[in-house]
RNA sequence: GGCCUGGUGGCAGAGUGGUCAUGCAGCGGCCUGCAAAGCCGCGUACGCCGGUUCGAUUCCGACCUAGGCCUCCA
């Protein structure tokens, strides 16, 4: 089944071909590790951990590489602030990120590429813009010379003449253009750096993607992704830097950018200070509840962070897991889980995670209602392709099992049930109040009673 | 101001030139000691105004409106 892919760079949906389907190549703008990451943070990283899975399917050898920018302005202001080493502070964030990505259900990228083992790779870069005349010098710093790049905003769609009028970019007195942006720049002694050829300094935020991308995956990849606020500059930049250097050939072949997470129709944002950490969110929300809220909406859509919203992904996944707890255990085959084929047929078309879901939705029913083996295999194996259905059904239904006591719910059902068998309903009524106000909820079922834990 | 996306039933959210999205919630019924779960059924959804068409939520244009980027940002 071909899959087809949102092209940021054409702007149109194109048939997905890989450079060469031996090796297809992937790379996620991965955190700058300063301080946690919050839900927003994490959308990219989950639709694109689908992706991945897609491509697995289709290709024998996927290399995606997520990278760990650490080394930059925040991150020395983080530091600063602690009184310890940047390292401190870029350990300390890349520890909570893995965390919050397992969390998630993420399957760790193939390559996670650290900025600061790349800076000779940064350096070197440097200097072939520099020596092709797509890079100078100045005071202490290096900067990209966006006249020399003609194609300079193809992918975002403006023109320097745009970017200067709006007169937003920083005019420094070093600058040829003022829309040329930092390669390099000088540090003082407080400040991390490293030996150059300009002196002590660091690199500008742009370059690392670009040097980790070449030394990790090569000159051209196939898919470069990020959120759709790194468009401009961020990866117009890469572009930039990475064509140049690298004789103009292409840099990257799909471009592809997921939509932002809004809060209260805002963009959730550090510097709008409505975030909401996913390292919190974990502790209060089932963790597959966050992954489906996230995989609800189609990934270059705008997605809007309820309370709400993250109950209504609750009671979805509560449905679920009752069809998959109310089937009998099955053995997965040797071949691993059948995929179905409109699930992936779904998601073969630009991802479209939303129309995967409700083929889901009906792989449920079926399942349910024709209680075979077979059906149940098939909900499983359309759950793993998104990440999710993977976990055993009863500690779905049961979570925070440890915040209630296990044992004492099973002795109020034993009492429960003698009292029923005596006809005494009122006895039993009464115990089922109590199960609820503990937040448990009860089904009577043909093989006795069975618990589960109400929301939330 | 420039460049982009969107506006779908109570909420979320796909999709399509001419029967059905789907989920959550709600209502009625069945089932149940009563519930829960499940099952059956229900609600005249496509921002506004024009145009194209036999027919438009879907194509075109204007308008209104929301959001994103243009500065750090996933």
């Amino acid at each position: 089944m071909p899959i087809s892919l949102y092209n940021s760079l054409t702007r149109r949906t194109e048939p997905f071909a890989p450079l060469d389907p031996q090796r297809v190549t992937m790379y996620l703008c991965g955190p700058t590790v300063y301080n946690y990451v919050h839900i927003g943070n994490a959308r990219g990283p989950v639709v694109f951990d689908v992706l991945a899975r897609l491509l697995r399917r289709h290709y024998p050898n996927v290399v995606y590489a997520r990278n760990i920018t650490d080394v930059e302005d925040k991150i020395n202001a983080a530091a600063q602030r602690e009184g310890v080493s940047i390292g401190t502070i870029t350990d300390r964030y890349t520890h909570a990120y893995h965390e919050d990505m397992a969390g998630l259900g993420i399957v760790p990228p193939d390559l996670e590429p650290h900025a600061t083992a790349h800076i000779g790779e940064i350096i070197a870069m440097n200097e072939t813009l520099i020596a092709n005349g797509h890079a100078y010098a100045a005071e202490g710093h290096v900067l990209f010379n966006v006249d020399s790049y003609p194609a300079y905003g193809a992918l975002s769609g403006r023109d320097t003449e745009e970017l200067i009028a709006g007169a937003r970019v920083e005019i420094a007195p070093y600058k040829k253009n003022p829309a040329d942006f930092v390669l390099w720049k000088p540090s003082t002694p407080d400040l991390a750096g490293w030996d150059s050829p300009w002196g002590r300094g660091r690199p500008g935020w742009h370059i690392e993607c670009s040097a980790m991308c070449a030394a990790q995956l090569g000159e051209t990849i196939d898919i470069h992704a990020g959120g759709v606020d790194l468009l401009f500059p961020h990866h117009e930049n890469e572009i930039a830097q990475s064509t140049s250097a690298h004789g103009g050939k292409t840099f990257a072949r799909w471009w592809m950018h997921n939509g932002m997470l809004t809060f209260d129709g805002r963009k959730m944002s550090k510097s709008l200070g409505n975030v909401l950490l996913v390292h919190e969110l974990l502790k209060l929300h089932p963790p597959e509840a966050l992954r489906l809220l996230l995989l609800r909406g189609h990934y270059r859509q705008p997605l809007d962070w309820s309370e709400n919203a993250i109950q209504q992904a609750t009671s979805t996944l509560d449905g679920w897991y009752r069809v998959l707890r109310d089937l009998a255990p099955i053995d997965i085959p040797s071949g691993g889980l059948p995929v179905p084929e409109r699930i992936e047929a779904a998601l073969c078309d630009d991802l479209n995670t939303p129309q995967a879901l409700a083929e889901l939705s009906q792989l449920a029913d079926k399942a349910r209602h024709s209680g075979s083996s077979e059906a149940k295999a098939v909900l499983l194996g359309g759950g793993a392709l998104l990440g999710l259905l993977q976990q055993d059904p009863d500690a779905w239904l049961k979570r925070g099992e440890n915040a209630v006591d296990a044992a004492h719910v099973d002795d109020l059902l034993e009492q429960r049930r003698v009292a029923r068998g005596a006809r005494d309903f009122a006895r039993a009524d009464a115990i089922r109040d109590e199960l609820t106000a503990m937040g448990i909820v009860i089904e009577d079922g043909a093989q006795g009673t069975r618990w589960s834990v109400l929301k939330g």
